[in-house]
DNA sequence: GGTAGACCTGGACGC
DNA sequence: GCGTCCAGGTCTACC
């Protein structure tokens, strides 16, 4: 089965695929010579299928080798709008962006996109893995997580979908401090999955743009293992740029970019890119580096 | 509100 | 091969 989804003008699904390095997670492929995206998508009814996105005239194909009912294409259509951000509008960050050196390559690119996960349950467990460690460390536990928990692709059981909440409760904090290499991760991991399974927590919920940002951060910031960092990052793939995503690597980069390489805080960071009102952290994301 | 120390893994390095 | 050091954000206790 094919699926056409339009995509709102300028779009580059490398461009989206490079946004950043979600597709190199499990169960995110790519392979970066074609510039194309594969994902194991597990449906809401269970059933497990690889979507294969390529992007076309006007937007994206998505290939499914099964056969979908209506509710299922559906299904497929909303979640694909959603990880490559096919109807955000870029034009107002493009306006104020084409007259700054530092970003003409991403204007004339048509960045501006994030990839993220069906989920927000998936990007926040995400998140939670790219704190406090190595990126290599990150690829391995989010692989460990899908290749030990997920529900295996009919056709091929070596592919496997992202473990549902249900999964993640039932193998426990032991296993997922021991097993799947989480570390001390695997308490928020373990709590994340146990309230999002039992319908305490619905994180699908805080997609809604009716929540004003700074109370969106707030919620964000209560759940267990979500910092300042991770609740910037979060709010970046939700749409919301007010706050920079401040890691180690961009008190670095900040460092040599503005002050001769001499030790920067967060607040120089946030100050570097403040004239960017709304559209600061993604600036922040775009910027030229000349450290790069 | 600010700060120090613990948390955990894996890579780099020296022996 | 073994031991040590270090990087990477967040949490908790304490001031």
């Amino acid at each position: 089965m094919q699926l056409h989804l339009p995509a709102r003008p300028p779009f580059s699904l490398p461009a989206v695929i490079k946004s950043h390095g979600w597709y190199v997670l499990a169960p995110f492929e790519s392979t970066d010579s074609a510039g194309e995206l594969a994902y194991i998508d597990r449906l809401s009814s269970g059933k497990v299928i690889a979507l294969n996105i390529r992007e076309v005239a006007g937007g994206v194909n998505v290939l499914v080798e099964a056969a979908l009912t209506q509710a299922e294409q559906a299904e497929i259509g909303r979640k694909v709008r959603w990880m490559l951000d096919l109807d955000q509008d870029f034009s107002s960050f493009y306006a104020i962006a084409k007259d700054e050196p530092k970003l003409q390559s991403a204007v004339a690119g048509g960045k501006g996109r994030i990839l993220r996960s069906p989920t927000l349950f998936e990007d926040v467990l995400k998140t939670i893995l790219t704190t406090n460690t190595l990126w290599a460390a990150t690829i391995r536990m989010a692989r460990n997580l899908v290749n030990q928990l997920g529900d295996p692709l009919p056709s091929d059981p070596e592919k496997r979908a992202f473990p549902t909440p249900e999964s993640l409760t039932a193998a426990g904090e032991a296993v997922l401090r021991a097993e799947t290499r989480l570390g001390y991760r695997a308490p928020y991991v373990q709590e994340l999955a146990q309230r999002v399974a039992n319908g305490e927590l619905d994180l699908e919920a805080l997609k809604s743009e009716e929540i004003p940002t700074p109370e969106l951060r707030k919620r964000l910031l209560a759940l267990k293992g979500i910092g300042g960092y991770a609740a910037a990052n979060l709010l970046m793939l939700l749409g919301r740029y007010d706050f920079i995503p401040v890691d180690s690597w961009a008190l670095k980069m900040v460092s040599l970019e503005w002050h001769d390489g001499k030790a920067v805080g967060p607040a120089e960071v946030e100050a570097a890119f403040e004239r960017w009102g709304p559209w600061k952290g993604l600036a922040y994301w775009l910027w030229d580096w000349k450290a790069q």
